[in-house]
RNA sequence: GUGAGCGUAGCUCAGUUGGUUAGAGCACUGGACUGUGGCUCCAGAUGUCGGGGGUUCGAGUCCCCUCGCUCACCCCA
């Protein structure tokens, strides 16, 4: 037997109606905002992600990387913002866009193990708002995550918020922060002693016991932001808070791709193991002009959305949330009824009914109880008998009550099914 | 990449210090009820014991390798 690969899953019917439930609720709200879909290749040239995400960072790393028969590098998308950066520079839409709202549904891809919320293939859905620098994009990008959360219901959820700065304050910072931290190296957990070299921001978010303590006198990058940094954040707390908006900020969060500046922000569950953050995003004021266009404020967020329904759950939300079955199985007992089933159904299904036909060989009482297992609310019944007597049967499930419903009066059939 | 735990029927799991033909519950199929589901009763079918190799008279059980799953670290959405 073939097995579907390391850290890849399918996605079967019952789960999937749980997926587009999500991703209705989703395109529905943020097209409410002015946000359109773009989809986006699924692979890319490697150097794209490279100089995007960073080729140093693990993440570089992480990708599904192969030579296609030209020997060109490409690679499985491990995220969505590069290529719609791309697509952005790529059809000069600086030129006729003020501001450009995007969101996204799709895979993503990334060589990891797999544990508990982090599989090899994965969902996101993210949004894009490039052209604008203004503080009430981070605003509109943070309020419109939770307005879409609280709308699924998800539970025990938080927002955390930083700032860290842009690429000439955030360097200041990193200095100084390293400079600290070297004084305590020895304290630190091993971990940490080498993540001060390589990833120095990563610290601050280390959650062992030894280094907690240190974390907690260490300086803040609050104090390190630059005059436009800080009214920049300071205007983006003031926006959230005057519209309600809950969060906490949080002066030790950071991200780990590094195309980030100024506001970055994440949405934690409380249900979730290790991996718990359902959303991330933040402002990258630098990556269009990084990736070949004119300098170009932007920000962006994506949910991971294995996590969220995972969150859903836990919280309560039925996965059957978005499952719509048929609400009617038409119960054919010959060839001569199989014909009439074809006819009827077509009947049905152009008025919007979803409507089952039977294709088995099976007795009555066997498809009864199919449509017992099914949960299906109507069942018609044709057999020799109702053809000969010109009708259909038709039997509500719930209540065990049938009647006759003579052939072709559909408005009565019409009239009973939309209780 | 590192560590730990797990793989037995479609599902959840028993399976003794290695010992005959590998079990249970749920689900499934059929019957009681020959054209009326759910409840009940009866009967039935179902396994490469994840895969490969080894030890042994004998392996689901012990050893090695491998694949996969799970959780955590790492990393990050």
């Amino acid at each position: 037997m073939i097995h579907s690969p390391r850290g890849v899953e399918d996605i079967l019917p019952r789960r999937s109606s749980f997926y587009q439930w999500v991703e209705r609720e989703a395109s529905f709200l943020f097209s409410r905002y002015g946000y359109e879909e773009i989809r986006t290749p699924t692979f890319e040239e490697t150097n794209l992600f490279l100089r995007s995400i960073g080729g140093e960072t693990d993440a570089g790393k992480n990708m599904y990387t192969f030579q296609d028969k030209k020997g060109r590098s490409l690679s499985l998308r491990p995220e969505a913002t590069a290529s719609i950066i791309r697509a952005y520079v790529q059809h000069k839409l600086y030129r006729e866009e003020d501001l450009w709202r995007v969101y996204y549904l799709g895979s993503m891809f990334r060589y990891e193990r797999p544990q508990r919320g982090r599989l090899r293939e994965f969902h996101q859905i993210g949004v894009e708002a490039i052209g604008q620098a203004s503080p009430w994009v981070d605003v509109e990008l943070v309020e419109m995550v939770v307005r879409f959360f609280k709308g699924l219901s998800l539970p025990r959820f938080y927002i955390r918020l930083n700032s860290i700065g842009c690429r000439s304050c955030r360097a200041g910072y990193e200095e100084k922060l390293k400079e600290y931290l070297k004084l305590h190296l020895g304290s630190l957990c091993p971990v940490c002693r080498e993540r001060c070299e390589v990833n120095t921001l990563r610290v601050l978010d280390c959650k062992s016991d030894e280094c907690q303590p240190i974390i907690k006198k260490a300086p803040g990058i609050e104090e390190y932001l630059c005059e436009a940094c800080s009214a920049h954040f300071e205007k983006v707390r003031r926006g959230l808070e005057d519209l309600g908006v809950e969060f906490t900020v949080d002066s030790h969060l950071v991200r780990g791709l590094d195309y980030y500046t100024r506001t970055i922000f994440e949405t934690i569950s409380c249900d979730l193991g290790a991996q718990d953050a359902v959303c991330g995003g933040g402002r990258y004021d630098d990556l269009v002009e990084d990736l070949g266009g004119p300098a170009t404020p932007a920000m962006g967020f994506s949910i991971g959305v294995e996590r969220l329904l995972e969150a859903l759950e836990k919280g309560g939300v039925e996965s059957s949330r978005g499952k719509e079955g048929a609400v009617a199985y038409i119960l054919t007992l010959d060839g001569r009824s199989q014909i009439k089933g074809y006819e009827l159904a077509g009947f049905m299904r152009s008025e919007g009914v979803k409507v089952e036909l039977n294709m088995s060989q099976r007795g009555l009482s066997s498809q009864l109880k199919l449509v017992n297992r099914k949960k299906i609310r109507w069942t018609l019944i044709l057999g020799e008998k109702e053809i000969e007597e010109g009708i259909v049967i038709l039997r509500d499930m719930d209540s065990g009550k049938q009647e006759a419903i003579e052939w072709g009066r559909w408005d009565r059939l019409k009239e009973k099914l939309k209780v």
